[in-house]
RNA sequence: GCGCCCAUAGCUCAAUUGGAUAGAGCAACGGCCUUCUAAGCCGUAGGUUGUUGGUUCGAGUCCAACUGGGCGUACCA
């Protein structure tokens, strides 16, 4: 049994004494939770606050009824300790040590599997995030939008999702057409040319670099090549591969690149257009063509086609989403920098007044972040060149101390990041404190082996020659106790989006962890209680080291 | 001006989505290594949760107004 389980046994316990003592069952599910003071016990409920003004009597009282009727009524010695009243009106379970311990078991049996669930039921799910067009190098900020992505696509997989991995980029829209031109005049300087740069075009380094590969492979045979010609597609192609190099460094990998452009190519921009003329949504004005948002609830009517006969950002994005419907998403996860905040809602409106299904759509907004460098306020801009690259935080403070630092913190929160501070710190990353804990247990083990008592002695071929009703420390059953719960963080890290929930979760395994360590040797004379902390301390790093793999980082065996 | 997001310890963030005494990590101070990793453990200090009202048994969490910051408010993406 787990804490999911226990919570629908408690559930029929409460309901059933509910009834029986007020003739009618609670109006609403009882809620369970864990009370943060420990002293009231492990799990507590509120259906006496909930019923006391149907019932007119005071939380307490009803409370105090519904304890009676359980106790009268019976119920399972071996996993529940003790039931409580406490005011103003809680209902407090405690349970027992031999119910804690339990989940040594359950963690052991799963193996790197402790953590999975199906509430995702094999849905059919979406995550399209990073989408930055071809233009230049990732920045810290797309690190964050890259390893939240990355993250919230593990959770919804280990939760029984099925996920598709996807990348929205553009190379034939205006940004790649200055990009090639930023390339033609790079290179027409490297031939000898006196050339005016553009402030508007991409200052970056990396364009020289790409301009001097061409010369290098054909010398100045391009002289006549127009600028979106071999110029913007060697600079897609370079600058490709180098996001893709930089988000292999962070583990992160797509399923699918989509090509905004095959959306012209296949026509469904103009299907797009056809459907909304049909319904009654568009006209003309000015020689543009509008959506008429305020027609559907929007606050102003927005330009689709510009007078130049290109359409706006807006068509291909609805043409994209109606495309993940028809390819049968059930779930449709978008993850997008807090200046797209104002262009979901438009794309939304669109595809509800055309009958889709909206709910299916979530995005997610993440605030910028905020980056600093001897004490000032950097501002990036990839045209100006002035940012710092992914790779270059890489290169700083490592892949693991990277994912972590990103995913720590809510999205919803502007994160400042220090640059000098996170070079310094580096070492005492919070992220070492998880993964000493690890590697602790690593090497306990392998001391253990060498002490002569060998893992197959505690466990071999799923039989268990360990007594874990040995464990009678405090510590230890703290421990176990948290190791049960990774489950359901998990599940609610998924149903919530919020992968940081499985980060603070690491370290409560990580701090009982640690606590027992200091306090109890594992590796002692008395083999049978040696094997029984064993199993508990192998417990605690498959919970860790399944935890990792969730956030993508890594699980040293020794540090 | 209008819209969305944010404000919690000196710093960076939590708080089981409305629950009981608001918690961690850095930074500061004090203690703990002849025994499995001291990247650790234990303790001390640090708060009127931006301000003011409201909703109810109960508010960091919900509502309103205000203050300060971010992002939008393009026929840029």
């Amino acid at each position: 049994m787990d804490n999911t389980g226990i919570k629908h046994i408690l559930e029929k316990i409460v309901n059933e004494a509910f009834k029986s003592a007020f003739g009618f069952l609670p109006a609403s599910e009882p809620n369970f939770e864990k009370p943060k003071n420990e002293s009231y016990g492990d799990l507590s409920t509120d259906v006496a606050f909930k019923a006391a003004s149907v019932l007119r009597k005071s939380p307490l009282r009803i409370a105090q009824e519904i304890v009676e009727k359980v106790s009268q009524a019976g119920y399972d010695n071996a996993v529940i300790d003790t039931i409580e009243v406490a005011a103003p009106g809680f209902i407090n379970f405690k349970f027992t040590d031999n119910y804690f311990l339990s989940f040594v078991d359950r963690v052991i049996d799963a193996g790197a599997e402790f953590g999975r669930s199906n509430v995702g039921a094999g849905k059919k799910t979406q995550v399209e995030f990073v989408s930055a067009n071809p233009t230049g190098p990732l920045t810290v900020g797309h690190g964050r939008n890259a390893v939240f992505g990355d993250t919230v696509a593990n959770v919804l997989q280990w939760t029984g999702h099925d996920v598709t991995r996807e990348y929205y980029f553009n190379n034939a829209g205006r940004q790649m057409r200055v990009l090639g031109a930023s390339v033609k005049l790079r290179y027409r300087e490297l031939l000898g040319e006196k050339i005016e740069f553009p402030e508007d075009h991409y200052q970056g380094e990396y364009i020289r670099d790409i301009a001097k590969h061409l010369l290098d492979e054909r010398g100045s045979a391009l002289a006549d090549e127009p600028p979106e010609g071999a110029f913007k597609q060697r600079a897609e192609e370079e600058i490709f591969e180098d996001i893709k190099k930089t988000l292999g460094r962070l583990g992160i990998s797509f399923d699918v690149f989509y090509n905004e452009n095959s959306l012209y190519e296949t026509g469904k921009i103009k299907e797009v257009i056809a459907a909304l003329d049909a319904a009654g949504l568009t006209y003309e004005s000015e020689g543009a063509k509008w959506f008429r948002a305020t027609a559907v609830g929007g606050a102003q009517d927005k330009v689709i086609v510009k007078s130049s006969g290109e359409p706006t950002y807006r068509l291909p994005d609805i043409a994209y989403h109606i495309e993940k419907f028809r390819r049968g998403f059930g779930l449709v996860v978008d993850i997008f920098g807090s200046d797209h905040i104002a262009t979901y809602p438009d794309v939304l409106l669109a595809l509800k007044s055309l009958g889709y299904d909206t709910e299916k759509v979530r995005v997610l907004i993440h605030q910028f972040v905020t980056i600093f460098q001897n004490g000032e306020v950097v501002k990036m801009s990839t045209r100006k060149a002035n940012f710092i690259t992914l790779d270059e935080l890489i290169d700083w403070v490592g892949a693991d101390a990277v994912r972590f630092f990103f995913l720590m913190r809510n999205i919803g929160t502007h994160l400042n990041f220090d640059i000098d501070l996170a070079k310094k710190q580096s070492e005492e990353n919070p992220v070492f404190y998880l993964q000493y804990a690890h590697a602790r247990i690593a090497s306990i083990l392998r001391f253990a082996e060498d002490e002569g008592v060998r893992l197959d002695d505690v466990i071999s071929g799923g039989v268990r020659k360990f007594d874990i009703a040995l464990l009678k420390e405090k510590e230890e059953i703290e421990l176990s106790k948290t190791l049960g719960n990774f489950p359901e963080v998990v599940e609610a890290a998924a149903v919530t989006f919020e992968p940081n929930r499985i980060i603070s979760y690491l370290q409560e395994v990580a701090e009982a962890f640690h606590r027992f360590y200091h306090l109890h040797r594992v590796v002692i004379p008395d083999h049978n209680l040696a094997a029984s902390r064993i199993a508990l301390c192998l417990a605690a790093k498959t919970v860790l080291a399944n935890g990792f793999r969730i956030l993508g980082i890594s699980a040293p065996e020794k540090m």
